[in-house]
DNA sequence: CACCCAATCGGACCGTGGTCCGGTTAGTAG
DNA sequence: CTACTAACCGGACCACGGTCCGATTGGGTG
């Protein structure tokens, strides 16, 4: 059912040279670092690569983009999440019936966005959320669970219709500019899955 | 009820010299003739000011920032469609039960992305979407609709939670990236719809 | 060890969105 | 008509994300 799950991950490309490898680490740690100590959105790409110790078309060539290096940051914490509602305990895990998985889906999603909006809101800039295949994987993810709980209903749109609800910019908004709990979003999210997606419990049909 | 609607709308702020006026209206000319013959994406804000024979300064210090200007060529199309679902016909007007006025609403603006979508791409950049007037407009809009329908739900965070699948970014990728077509997103709309939001005949509590 | 070539490196370079400020002008008061 | 000032104008300027290409180097081969 859920087999060929053999994540496309942001892996270091088949083979690479060593010095290639160690400008990759140096790259990332010095983003780690920055990011952290003056806040995502007050770092240039220019300063990374000085602090990393290394040209800008290095950081560009292994990168790609600004947006790519901050999932990249990310990739330890999005493969553990991975992990967690592919293989891990129920609720989130494979074990508890669709609807109550998709509610802690959500919850985690929400509990991820809490800890790392600033990452993700430069993850996505631009079209950048789609394209990554994090966002695939958590597409197919909310697909099988909509079409486990209830055939009827055209699970591909439903399922981007209702991820676009955890878009880093919402998100920043909902909690920064209008101030609400993350309680509250967690809550609203419970309530909207209860009216969407049918309950085990409910009619068969 | 839904008084209090006087739109916060991108108005010439109050008193404007001659000189001013003339060259807003030179700018908005210029930028809806180069959008429309080379694309949003395709035109940069020099060559606008260029067009319009204006200074860059001048540009900047009128609109702001390039999402506010294609805020700005948008508006006419926006205050149409407010002057729609607040005093139009049924079912988008006043009028109809709100369950359908939803369905209208976002049909309508699925009609809008589909004619509209570079503009309001733009329009939308960074976390410009929250800040425009219009997106308030809408929100509130929903609020009372889901309001009238349900008075049972946290009808603030779920505005703007199905507010968020109308994202020109969203849109773009489902539509141009995915393929989708338009009626099929349309019916995922009138889906979610009937499922989160009770119809007129349904239990009164 | 010497050779070689593909992969990698780094920083000069580009176009863009956005800011700044000295010079100019519209509109008013006398 | 003149004088005055607040608002406006324009283009030089800035920082940033991203590209390019000549110089360099890793590491396999004879």
């Amino acid at each position: 059912m859920s087999a060929a799950f053999d994540l496309p991950q942001i892996e270091p490309e088949s083979f690479e040279r060593a010095d290639a490898a160690r400008n990759r680490e140096r790259i990332l740690r010095a983003a780690r670092r920055l990011f952290g100590e003056r806040g995502v959105s007050c770092v240039s790409m220019d300063e990374i690569a000085e602090a990393a110790g290394v040209g800008k078309g290095t950081l560009f060539r292994r990168f790609g983009s600004r947006a790519s290096l901050a999932a990249a940051v990310l990739s330890e914490r999005e493969r553990a999440f991975q992990e967690g509602f592919i293989r891990g305990e129920p609720p989130l895990g494979p074990g508890a019936p669709p609807q109550e998985r998709l509610i802690a889906f959500g919850e985690a999603l929400l509990d991820t966005l809490e800890l790392h909006s600033e990452l993700l809101l430069a993850a996505e800039s631009g079209a950048a959320r789609f394209a990554h295949p994090a966002y695939r994987v958590h597409r197919l993810h909310v697909m099988l669970l909509l079409g486990e709980a209830d055939a009827r209903c055209d699970s591909e749109v439903l399922a981007d219709t209702l991820l676009s609800g955890f878009s880093a910019e919402l998100f920043v908004y909902l909690r920064r500019g209008r101030g609400l709990e993350l309680e509250r979003l967690k809550e609203g999210w419970r309530e909207l899955v209860r009216r969407t997606v049918p309950s085990a419990s409910a009619e068969p049909v």
